[in-house]
RNA sequence: GCCGCGUUCGUCUAGUGGCCUAGGACGCCGCCCUUUCACGGCGGUAGCACGGGUUCAAAUCCCGUACGCGGUACCA
């Protein structure tokens, strides 16, 4: 396939979620794979939703997840430009087109009437009433009011927008390619507005006239578009433009059911907007991989696979039809797996910055390493490396309470005591993982109880928890000073 | 309500009529490693929504039912 173009079209109405995220990383992959363009076009026909912020946002979260635009915004290729707000002669020329044809007409009703019109129709047994092919001509439009009360009407300012006029009765079908022959009947299908009062397109007639104008191969989409679709292929049709090849991706859903909003997603702790999993440290690999296989697989066992390697294998043929439940879970699986792949030179400025933000300054490049080393086969996230190897910057501010009752028995306080004395003796550059291990191993002996008699308070004592790395080499890395002043503030604190 | 789209372990999925007594991954559970916790290794748990066809043979094809989801705006 030579020459394929497809764009990420978002409508900058608030910051950009993981939903649109993973519409972008599959128009991405589907661009790359054929070697093709990837385009990002700002849909911002809505006034009363517009966030200036959006913008810039999406534009941030897309180059953090490793997506980089062909064309867009700043980024100007042959078809700009590519904010719809900046596109309105396009509009105004092809919905008077269409009106010329007879394929769309003027229409005057309030809001107000169009409600009557509903009520009217409800109340004498229509389940649905539209703005069809038959009711249209009880309204006001330039259907059905004179031409000399239309030109007046236009002249006086009036409100006016303009409507698709759509068939009475005819089969629009197109093949969907996820989903095959979708066909739909256009009695259910009502009059679309085009153009509205303030001027602006609305999607259909933007998207229609942008996606040809862009010379779009393939429109790659949430599903929640479907139902849309013949509404595109009239439009195509009408303005005698090949439709663009389409594809209707199944949506993320809630582990609560329904596709994942900001709201049903919160509620669960799930991060809804791109910029939340760049603050909370996630790997954007680990995103982008995880989002790649929700509702995609290669197709073998491989779960792992960096962008380059989704490129090359990414088709789709391969994507399932059914909504997919975002599962928070995998996603902390596979932040794992790629932050273990990071080596500790990559991670050292990362986590160095974690420290700073934490308050935790003068510790050398080669501590935080050593840190990092120890950490690393412990943290699901980035910041892990701080919150839970805290002792390794401060002393315990408190102990854990579980552990205490565990560990910390009546005879405690002497065993304790009996092994801070023996490390007292080490020189400072005899504080060794080993030697430390030593000393502790001949009181166990000699008193003949269990290892983790000694040790657990021990660790109690140095970092505050019942668990983490290796407790001598954390305390070789802590040095003596501060282990053995840990000993003793335990000892007479517990 | 109407229109459309879906439905394989709890979750993501493999499966395109015989290779399926349904494979992998996450999660969960157990064992091993480790005198902590994790990592790692090994093993276990659990699924073709239901009912009819078609066929020598159906998770795979057809029909129906149920359930879920989407749409039904001068929002995208």
């Amino acid at each position: 396939m030579s020459n394929v173009r497809v764009r990420f079209a978002p409508s900058p109405t608030g910051m950009l979620h993981i939903g649109g995220l993973r519409t972008a990383l599959y128009n991405y992959l589907f661009a790359k794979h054929h070697g093709g363009a990837f385009v990002l076009r700002i849909e911002d026909t809505d006034q009363k939703r517009y966030v200036a912020e959006a913008e810039e946002d999406i534009i941030k979260s897309l180059n953090w997840a490793g997506m980089t635009i062909d064309e867009g915004p700043g980024k100007n290729g042959n078809f700009g430009p590519y904010r719809q707000s900046e596109r309105s002669e396009y509009y105004q020329k092809y919905a008077a087109q269409l009106i010329q044809q007879d394929q769309a007409y003027y229409a005057f009703d309030t809001t107000e009437e169009i409600e009557d019109m509903r009520a009217r129709l409800q109340k004498s047994g229509n389940p649905s009433p539209k703005y069809d092919a038959i009711t249209r001509m009880s309204m006001k439009n330039s259907l059905t009011l004179p031409a000399d009360e239309v030109n007046r009407r236009m002249e006086s300012n009036e409100d006016f927008i303009v409507r698709l006029k759509v068939p009475r009765r005819e089969t629009i079908r197109f093949e969907d390619e996820i989903r095959g022959f979708v066909s739909f009947e256009s009695q259910g299908l009502d009059d679309q507005v085009l153009l509205k009062s303030d001027g602006l397109p609305t999607y259909h007639l933007a998207n229609v006239v942008d996606d040809h104008l862009m010379e779009i191969t393939h429109v790659i989409r949430g599903e929640e578009w479907l139902s849309s679709a013949p509404k595109h292929i009239l439009l195509y049709e009408y303005l005698g433009w090949k439709p663009p090849k389409m594809a209707h991706l199944p949506l993320i859903m809630s582990p609560k059911g329904g596709k994942l909003s900001k709201r049903n997603a919160e509620e669960l702790g799930i991060p809804v907007n791109v910029r939340d999993y760049v603050k909370g440290h996630y790997e954007p690999e680990a995103l982008i991989n995880f989002l790649a296989f929700l509702g995609w697989s290669p197709g073998d066992d491989r779960e792992v696979f960096s962008m380059d390697e989704l490129i090359k294998e990414f088709s789709l043929e391969r994507i399932g039809k059914g909504g997919a439940i975002f599962n928070h879970s995998k996603l902390i699986w596979y932040n794992e797996h790629f932050l273990r792949s990071i080596p500790e030179d990559e991670l050292l400025p990362r986590v160095k910055l974690q420290a700073d933000e934490a308050g935790y300054a003068g510790f050398t490049d080669d501590y935080l390493k050593q840190v990092i080393l120890l950490m690393k086969e412990r943290a699901s996230l980035l910041p892990e490396f701080i919150i839970h190897g805290a002792y390794f910057f401060e002393e315990p501010k408190e102990y854990d309470e579980k552990t205490v009752k565990k560990a910390w028995k009546e005879n405690t306080p002497e065993l304790v005591g009996l092994f801070r004395d023996q490390i007292a003796e080490l020189d400072d550059h005899n504080f060794k993982a080993t030697e430390i291990k030593q000393r502790l191993s001949a009181i166990v002996e000699e008193q003949g109880i269990g290892f983790g008699k000694l040790m657990q308070p021990v660790r109690l004592a140095v970092t505050g928890i019942g668990f983490g790395p290796d407790l001598f080499e954390t305390m070789e890395l802590l040095g003596k000073d501060k282990v053995i002043s840990r000993l003793d503030n335990a000892v007479e604190n517990l």
